[in-house]
DNA sequence: ACCCCTTTGATACAGTTGTATCAGACGGGA
DNA sequence: TCCCGTCTGATACAACTGTATCAAAGGGGT
């Protein structure tokens, strides 16, 4: 097996402890169980727990723009990629679900240990806001509405997506109430208006 | 020195390395150092960890009321209150922010360990959301506004808030920022439009 | 004075953690 | 065949955790 593999596979199992169990139960002993290795190889791999630890959040990273490129086609109209864009943040399924869980305990991590965390989960929102700023542009141009304070209208849905996706998995709401909460404010945005 | 004091002094001391150090600093032996006590008293008085972690998680819940409650005088119009709320609930300063950093691991905590956790965390939601909703109906009679989904509203605007002070704690947007996001939002909502 | 119960303190113990060390196995060039 | 660098594994170790145990001080009622 090659070195990315065997990096790949403990990077899985080491992901899928911090998911189910939580990120504080992720020990270099309990991602060799997972991945059916020994810890040795975890050391070879990783060295140190905080290289681990940051080879987990780089892919989480990662995979959280290739999650949204998979449901955001290339053929959808601006509009229908913001919709696929809200679709994409929310934990509606088991697997969106499992993906906000490390999300959360991410942001936790990155607000106690600003150094490890806070960069990579910063550059990721960066990213993630400036995606949306152009998809934003883009659908208030094909509706044919004039300038906006684009920034602002992302980070708004952002910040609202953000904390509807704690709302659900904390149970308060379910998903049916936050596709209502979500509907509601999007039916008022002017880069969603459908041209006459 | 009486027993509710000394229990006041450790949770107090609890409190503040749970905050300031993160969560997963928080041990018996922190919270006694903290305290300038013996482990053994700290033990006396909570028996096990969970029991701390659960008398420190009930404290911040109903501190999490009192803080609104000082910034929501009676004398405001309902109007006012609903922006008071949502000044309250914003990580404007170092102690509302240190505030939010110990919120956010609970939340984090209520995800992995739904029993202790999530009950607290989801009743104090859902005490929010009741005043919040209260205020906004009242607000919205203020107004002369007609008939809204006020639950909606109301975990619109929660959400918004939430995701929002995210946004500040990771430093992405700065309170200029927050400020001009929520503001943005708060204009367009019937329930605080000035009656003509 | 005596005693008993609450309160406080020092220490021990088993479990888990990250990390380091020792000892081999594998595999291709000389 | 031999050898050497890469790779894998078992074990050791110190630090830290929650919890349990032993011991003693304090002080009010008899």
């Amino acid at each position: 097996m090659g070195d990315d593999d065997r990096r790949d596979q403990i990077l899985t199992a080491a992901e899928q402890v911090a998911t189910f169990e939580g990120l504080d139960k992720l020990t270099m002993r309990s991602a060799a169980s997972e991945a059916g290795v020994s810890l040795r190889l975890v050391q070879y791999y990783f060295g140190s727990k905080s290289s681990l630890l940051e080879a987990v959040l780089t892919r989480f990273s990662d995979r959280s723009f290739a999650g949204w490129r998979a449901r955001v086609g290339d053929e959808m109209s601006a509009r229908e990629k913001v919709r696929a864009f809200v679709d994409a943040a929310l934990p509606l399924d088991d697997e969106r679900r499992a993906f906000h869980r490390l999300g959360v305990s991410f942001a936790s991590l990155a607000l106690s240990d600003p150094q490890l965390a806070a960069g990579i989960y910063r550059t990721n929102l960066d990213a993630t806001e400036a995606a949306l700023v152009d998809l934003i542009r883009s659908a208030a141009h094909e509706c044919g509405a004039g300038e906006v304070e684009w920034r602002v209208e992302a980070r708004t849905l952002m910040s609202l997506i953000h904390g509807v996706g704690t709302m659900i998995m904390v149970e308060q709401i379910d998903a049916r109430e936050a596709g209502r909460i979500v509907e509601q404010f999007l039916s008022g945005r002017v880069y969603l208006v459908r041209p006459a």
